[in-house]
DNA sequence: CTACCTGCAAAAACTTTGCATGGTG
DNA sequence: CACCATGCAAAGTTTTTGCAGGTAG
């Protein structure tokens, strides 16, 4: 690998490629795309994945991007994550070591760094032999502006956007 | 009622019916139904609870539990949680005051103590003053026997429960 | 009696699967 | 050229919605 710069982007086209074809399976321009989408959206969703992927290659199908996210994953490329109750949301595997706060307001997705649950997971290990995993589901609760709404004693529904009900990855 | 000792059922029983009316709602079978089946079982899908609630009225459709679970959820009565990327569960909101540790690989569900998070919870109040509901997701990971089965250098896939495919009511 | 609720059926949202064609190695 | 992967369509799951008749108050 002569000259070129580590981006992200570079990295993760360095090894995979091979990783999969020892694996028996096959390098494919839809794999390409599925992975650089998950890549360039961050949190997404397969519907998200599928319409960055369709930007490049109009034909490609749902059910692909399905099938290739599994793949991806069980290579250890990607990861989901459950944000909210919908579709769950894809990112790399490696960049991307960090929980997300999850507003049930406003729906905002906070990114927080898992060092900050260090001590609770270490409690978790001792008292229950637990072996915490904080990436993979939301944290949910309420974000500081939602919570003054909230005490600031009105009483609106204001920006109506139950978390629970529709956390998709449009928002950044 | 006089006299009667107040068991949960009694206390739950005594003014969300009165909750109810004030509000403009009506007081039905199927929502008495619902509503003793999700303190019955206390972590249960919908299917679970149309199932419990058929014991006694069979001809319920799973459409008012849905709408009933919404409409008591609405009412502070019962809460949902999320334990896996399947059906959320429900339970009654007074009793229930833990998180749930489920394990990726076998799919047991561990009840903490919510005091157990209270460090956490309080650094992320002050660092993004965010206030977080621990019970509404479940945190995820691995649970000590499967730790130690992963650790005892076999590969063997055993069990095969991917919590996150299949994390329904089942163990307690 | 009036309005809210329910059961039923159809639709919607999300995923998975079968099969024939096409492209990778 | 052998197989794996894709596109397409259909089916499977889970949840929501429209509607006509039923029932609580």
């Amino acid at each position: 690998m002569p000259g070129a710069p580590p981006t992200l982007a570079t990295v993760v086209s360095t090894d995979w490629q091979s990783d999969l074809r020892r694996r028996g399976y096959r390098l494919t321009p839809q794999r390409q795309l599925v992975l650089e989408a998950v890549d360039k959206l961050e949190h997404s969703t397969p519907e998200d994945i599928l319409a960055e992927v369709r930007r490049t290659a109009g034909s490609v199908n749902i059910s692909t991007v399905y099938r290739t996210l599994e793949l991806l994953e069980e290579l250890g490329l990607v990861s989901h994550a459950h944000l909210g109750h919908g579709a769950p949301t894809y990112h790399l595997a490696d960049r991307h070591d960090h929980m997300h706060l999850v507003c049930r307001d406003c729906t905002t997705v906070i990114e927080a760094d898992i060092a900050l649950a260090a001590d609770f997971t270490d409690r978790l290990r001792e008292k229950f032999g637990f072996d915490t995993d904080m990436k993979h589901f939301a944290i949910f609760g309420r974000c500081r502006d939602c919570a003054e709404r909230a005490a600031d004693g009105n009483t609106a529904e204001d920006t109506e956007g139950d978390a629970d009900e529709s956390a998709g990855g449009s928002g950044s």
